[in-house]
RNA sequence: UGGGGCGUAGCCAAGUGGUCCAAGGCACCGGUUUUUGAUACCGGCAUUCGGAGGUUCGAAUCCUCCCGCCCCAGCCA
């Protein structure tokens, strides 16, 4: 079995494109067969190298390898041309003077048959001439192209004679001004499998119309072997949009900082928000292939990044919205430093020292004045225990002239050093802390969907009017507990109780940047969600 | 009014005549464990397979009709 990934380089790779990439390689390996990358570059005026580039990257880096299997429509174009003559000698294609604006008034509608072009029985001599003075440059864009010769009649209108040359000067990406005239994709794509041996061409649904045509192609011309093609659903997924050409707009509108703006469903996005590759292949797998037109809900792939996360993914303290605590009975001074387990997932990942001190900050989320009985946290008067280090028990509050809570007071308890006390005492809640002495001062950015509708656009409008103003929060001033200031770009990293973040490449030297990729599951944010609906 | 597809729980999806009074996952709801209200674990979650008829001892699976949704009129892929 050999299969091939036929991006056209016309756009950045996106995780649709990541479930054809997995089936396509997925299927080939299983089957003990292997899988071409194939460059589909049959349209120079939209086609860059840098896009080329940009695929190969993000295909390596999901985790594939084409091996020596790289190829280019555009190698075929000698071949490809060859094959155009020899339909013409047959009497299966013909050279048409019309215009574009003109076919398309022949073509008939969708439930009209067309009409034949005047130039449709023209001799094959003559079309022979034609296209070759199109190869040699003659004639202007637009002015002529060669059609196969089907049937103007037919249901499918892929068989109403279609274009499959057409005459564009451009230059292109890998064969420069060697030709003026490029197959469609209907006239390369079929062949190219044939001619790289491929034996199941799997494509997208709306591709389905296609297949009589790509059959008669490989019919009618005297290719190496006869590949199949089979089509399935192409991904969707809620509250994003997977069309090159939307995301396009996202990017040229300004509505995301680029290609790889953490929010973006491509793959460098993805990457850059620091989910891994791992995980966009078990949600591939997990998702499945069949011809249903679906919409996947987005938590199922957060579900799968967790999965990957959780037991990959050292533990570190952060506090986001920091809320100072003096724990007044600690000496004051440098303090201790405390043990404190990198991954409880994976004891391999060891421990780490984490700084502790008279002064320390809290998650201000994590106090409370006046909590109700089911908080767990902090409260005057309540005691909880601080991760890897001791109970405290909050003895006082200290406001500002607005009223709002600037600093708690606390006692500690000496005996519960490690976080378990002596006497067997427990606890309700344990908190994340980091040393105020000690903490690093971070950026954090927070990344919620990039639409309010899950089907953006579904309400009538533009999808662009589905744009969620609150997809990107940003949050200044958050301190990180030391290990932090060692973390590499991409490398991801938990914060305890609140999600998976990764060190984001806008980083500088002492001002580093968090991505959050996801949220922890937050049973205690539902409760409360709960608890407000109820009134 | 043409051609091509698809319809199994909120979502994804197994299943193509009996072992299905329908797997599994996500989500959700309970519970256990827990120095992350995380993780892990246990339990619950479609008398029903778009609908109606029919064939059959027996149907989600076969037949008929109906309904709904998606794709196609680029010299894009």
């Amino acid at each position: 079995m050999v299969t091939r990934f036929p991006p056209e380089p016309n756009g950045h790779l996106h995780i649709g494109h990541a479930k054809a990439i997995c089936l396509n390689f997925g299927v080939a390996a299983e089957f003990g067969g292997h899988c071409n990358l194939r460059f589909d570059d049959t349209n120079p005026v939209k086609e860059e190298q840098a896009y080329i580039e940009s695929i190969e990257k993000d295909v390596r880096w999901l985790g594939f390898d084409w091996g020596d299997h790289l190829y280019y429509a555009s190698d075929n174009f000698q071949q490809l041309y060859d094959w155009a003559e020899h339909l013409i000698v047959q009497g299966k294609a013909y050279v048409d003077d019309l215009s574009a604006e003109e076919i398309r008034r022949y073509r008939g509608t969708l439930t009209e048959p067309g009409r034949d072009s005047p130039h449709r029985d023209r001799p094959a001599e003559e079309s022979l001439d034609l296209f070759r003075r199109m190869r040699a440059g003659e004639f202007a864009d637009g002015a002529r192209v060669l059609r196969a010769r089907i049937d103007m009649a037919s249901g499918n209108i892929n068989l109403r004679d279609p274009v499959i040359y057409r005459i564009l000067h451009a230059d292109h990406p890998r064969t420069r001004d060697a030709w003026c005239i490029y197959p469609t994709y209907d006239f390369a794509h079929g062949q190219s499998d044939a001619i790289e041996g491929v034996t199941h061409s799997l494509c997208t649904l709306e591709f389905e119309d296609h297949r009589p045509l790509y059959d008669w192609l490989i019919e009618n011309l005297p290719v190496p072997m006869v590949p199949r093609q089979y089509e399935y659903s192409r991904l969707n997924l809620s509250y994003t949009v997977l069309s090159k050409r939307r995301l396009m707009r996202l990017v040229d509108e300004g509505h995301v900082s680029g290609w790889d703006d953490p929010r973006m469903p491509t793959l460098s996005g993805l990457r850059r928000r620091g989910v891994p590759a791992a995980a966009i292949r078990d949600f591939a797998g997990r998702i499945g292939v069949t011809k249903t037109d679906s919409m996947v809900e987005a938590a199922y792939l957060e579900s799968c990044v967790r999965e990957v996360l959780n037991k990959t993914a050292q533990r570190r303290m952060a506090v986001l919205n920091p809320l100072k605590v003096v724990i007044e009975n600690y000496a004051q001074g440098d303090g201790e430093e405390l043990d404190a387990v990198n991954n409880p997932e994976n004891p391999a990942d060891g421990k780490r020292k984490v700084p502790f001190g008279r002064e320390i900050y809290i998650e201000r989320d994590d106090f409370m004045e006046d909590p109700p009985k089911k908080f767990f946290r902090l409260g005057p008067g309540r005691e909880v225990r601080l991760r890897w280090a001791y109970f405290i028990t909050c003895t006082g509050v200290i406001k500002n002239d607005a009223g709002e809570v600037v600093e708690l007071r606390c006692t500690y308890d000496p005996e519960t050093r490690g976080g378990d006390a002596a006497d067997g005492r427990k606890v309700k809640g344990t908190l994340h802390w980091v040393s105020a002495a000690r903490a690093i001062d971070a950026e954090v950015r927070l990344y919620g969907n990039l639409f309010t509708e899950e089907v953006p656009g579904s309400g009538g409008g533009e999808f662009t009017d589905d744009i969620n103003p609150r997809s990107l929060t940003v949050l200044a001033g958050c301190k990180a507990e030391p290990a932090l200031a060692d973390a590499a770009v991409g490398e991801a990293v938990q914060f305890e109780r609140q999600g998976y973040f990764c060190l984001d490449a806008e980083s500088t030297p002492g001002a580093p940047i968090f991505n959050r990729t996801v949220g922890l599951r937050d049973t205690w944010a539902r409760i409360q969600a709960k608890g407000k609906k109820k009134g």
